[in-house]
DNA sequence: CCGAACTTACCGATCAATCGTTAAGTGCAC
DNA sequence: GTGCACTTAACGATTGATCGGTAAGTTCGG
C-alpha cells in the first residue's frame, strides 16, 4: 500500500504510535458507512485496529469524534472559499463562478467529509451545533450577498434571488453524494459544468 | 390537535383502537427527529401512547415500520407523476414543467417522509432497498426521458443533460429541508418559482 | 553511562443502561 | 366464551463509558 509502519501480520508486538490518526480515519469511514448513530465506538476501535479504551485515550467521546470531524472540515470549507474570493474582483459573475468551483472542488475532495456533515449535522449535541451555526449562516450570507450584488448591478435577472441560492447550493452539495472518484469525468470539467448551471440558474445574461 | 380519537390526558380508560395509526405516526415523527437508529422502539411507543408490546402487535419489527413508511410515499410519489404526466401532452417543457411541480408539492406535502426517505434510505436492509432500487432508477428515467427529448426537439439548450437533470432533482428535494409550512411563501408560489429555475437549467429558450 | 522517575500509548475487564424482541397474561366487545 | 387489542415482565445482546494495570519510551541527576 503505502508508508512505512502499516500491515500486521501477526507476529512480533504491536505497532506504536499513529494511534490518534488511525481512530479519526476510522470513525470518518463508520460515520460515512453506517452513520453516527449506527456506529458503535467498538465498531471504529476495531477498524482502527486499536482497542477500546484506546479510543478514550485520544477523544474524551463518540460525540467529540464526530463534532471534530465536521468542524475541521467545516472549517477547511470556510478557508477555501476565503482564499477563493480573495483572489478575485468585485464582478458577481467571477465571484459567483469562484464560489461554485470551490464549493464543486470541495464536495469532491472532502466528498466524505461531507456528506457526514449533511446527514450527521442533527446528531451533533446542541452545544457543538450551536458552535458551528454560525459557520453555517455566513456561508449563506456569502452566497446571498455575491447573488444580490449580482441582481443589483444588472447582471443576474431574478426576482427571487433566496430560490436560485438555494438551488445552487443544493446541486453543489449533491455532488458530494453521486460522484464516482474512479469514474470518467474529471473535477475541472465538472467545475465547468456547475459554474455555468449557476450561472443559468440566476439568469445571468452576458 | 386534529381528528377524533387523540389526546390523552390521563382520566378516563386508555382509548381503544387507532394503534395502528398511532404507531405510525409516531415512527414518522421519532425517525424524521431523531433518525432510524437514534430513535428506540420504545421510544415510538411512548409517543403513540401504548406499550412497548403494542408496537409488535401491529409490525413485526422496528425495520418494517421504516421500510413500510418510505415505501409507502415512494409509491405515493410515483403515483402523482404518473397522474401529473398523463394529463400532459408530449411537448417536453410542458412534460418538464409538470414533473417539477409535482416534485416540489410532494416534497412540501409530504415534507416529514420526503426527509426520512433521504435519510434513511440507507438503513434498509438489503431485501427492503433492492426492492425499491428500482422505482428509484425509473424516477430517474422520467426526468432523463423528458430532458433527452427537449435536447433532441432543439427546445434544451445543454451540453450535459445528466448534470442538468441532477441540479433539477437535488434542488426540488431540498424543498423539504427548508420549507417552513407556515412560512409567508405559498405552494404554488413556489411551485412556480422552480419550475422557472428547471426551465433556467436546461437552457430552455422560447 | 546508569538507573530511578515520569510520561506516553495502549489493553482487558467491567460497569449500568439501553437495545430489539418475545412470551405470557389481561380486559373488554361482541 | 371467544378473539381482538392490548399489557407487564422479562430475555440476551449490545451500548457508551470507566476502571486499574502495564510495556515501552523519555528525561535527568549523579
Amino acid at each position: 500500500m503505502s508508508s512505512a509502519p502499516a500491515e500486521r501480520n501477526g507476529t512480533g508486538p504491536p505497532p506504536r504510535g499513529g494511534g490518534r490518526d488511525a481512530i479519526t480515519a476510522a470513525a470518518r469511514e463508520s460515520f460515512a458507512e453506517r452513520g453516527y448513530h449506527g456506529t458503535s465506538i467498538r465498531d471504529i476501535a476495531r477498524r482502527a485496529g486499536l482497542s477500546l479504551s484506546a479510543l478514550y485515550y485520544w477523544h474524551p467521546s463518540k460525540q467529540h469524534l464526530l463534532a471534530a470531524l465536521i468542524e475541521e472540515s467545516t472549517h477547511d470549507y470556510f478557508q477555501r472559499c476565503d482564499d477563493a474570493l480573495r483572489g478575485t474582483g468585485d464582478d458577481p459573475v467571477d465571484r459567483l463562478d469562484a464560489l461554485v468551483r470551490v464549493t464543486v472542488e470541495y464536495r469532491v475532495a472532502r466528498q466524505v467529509e461531507s456528506n457526514i456533515s449533511t446527514l450527521e449535522w442533527r446528531n451533533l449535541e446542541p452545544e457543538n451545533r450551536e458552535r458551528l451555526e454560525g459557520l453555517r449562516r455566513s456561508a449563506t450570507r456569502l452566497w446571498a450577498d455575491i447573488i444580490a450584488d449580482g441582481v443589483a448591478r444588472g447582471a443576474f435577472h431574478i426576482q427571487h434571488p433566496d430560490d436560485a441560492r438555494r438551488a445552487i447550493v443544493a446541486a453543489c452539495n449533491a455532488i458530494a453524494q453521486w460522484y464516482e472518484p474512479g469514474g470518467d469525468i474529471t473535477l475541472p470539467q465538472l467545475a465547468e459544468r456547475y459554474a455555468a448551471i449557476a450561472l443559468r440558474i440566476v439568469d445571468h445574461r452576458a
